[in-house]
DNA sequence: TTCATATTTCTATTATTCTAGAATTATAGA
DNA sequence: TCTATAATTCTAGAATAATAGAAATATGAA
């Protein structure tokens, strides 16, 4: 994940209609949903659900492979995982959101410290 | 943080110029900087910067306070750490991003899966 | 083959966003 | 009050994105 990445992912996700596309993916998980489906779920026709689809694909938030006369779309789960932590390394900081990984489970593990600390004035780090 | 405050987030995010202006905020920290030194510091014009700094702020990731002259904007880390936990728990799978409250620390945390498990032919939750 | 289904691509229209020049507002200091 | 500084708002042109009708492509079944 870079910030070319991040930029078409957030670019991506900014569109109602697209964000809702996703998070129905995320629902049917790693076994996906035909276009066909997630259209007569969320009622958009087909052609501007095939335009938010590649889009989201371009981002990279998810992946498709045909299936007979269906393409199947899935939402790419390690790619938003991977973006929700360059937000937290790359857009914030280690105070406030700081990334480990567990090598134990295999997770990345990220602490959010729910306020701001107080900062020394003029300090600028 | 709610979708509607996702969504704006995600486009005050998804352009080039400001997410270099957020994350140099970043940077700053809570004491924040202002508006004329990002602009210096990132060689934008300050009309054009304004424009991206009151989109930002509108978006919430930002606020902004004058101080003489100045006007001192600074990132708002609580809302940019509530924007994280919104994508954990709102646009992905508890077992791929799964977000829990330590009390003790007072932290949020959040568990990051590395990569997809393998899931049941057919399955759909 | 022929037909129906699933989806995409082409196209045009409308809407939104980005950029920066010019003018304006707010503040501080002489 | 006058001047300089810091930032914003106004404005318009250029670029980009969203929508959906119509046509095209790919597949499976009769």
């Amino acid at each position: 994940m870079n910030t070319e990445n991040a930029l078409s992912a957030f670019s991506a996700l900014s569109q109602e209609t697209r964000l809702r596309v996703f998070r129905l993916l995320v629902e049917y998980g790693a076994g996906g949903a035909p276009a066909g489906t997630l259209g007569e779920r969320l009622n958009i026709p087909a052609n501007t659900l095939s335009f938010h689809l590649s889009h989201l694909a371009r981002a990279g938030l998810v992946g498709s492979e045909r299936r007979g006369r269906s393409i199947i779309y899935r939402a790419d789960f390690g790619f938003f995982t991977g973006l929700i932590r360059f937000m937290a390394e790359n857009c914030c900081r280690s105070d406030v959101a700081s990334v480990r990984d567990d090598s134990q489970s295999g997770c990345a593990v990220i602490e959010l410290a729910n306020c701001c600390p107080p900062i020394l004035q003029g300090d600028r780090t």
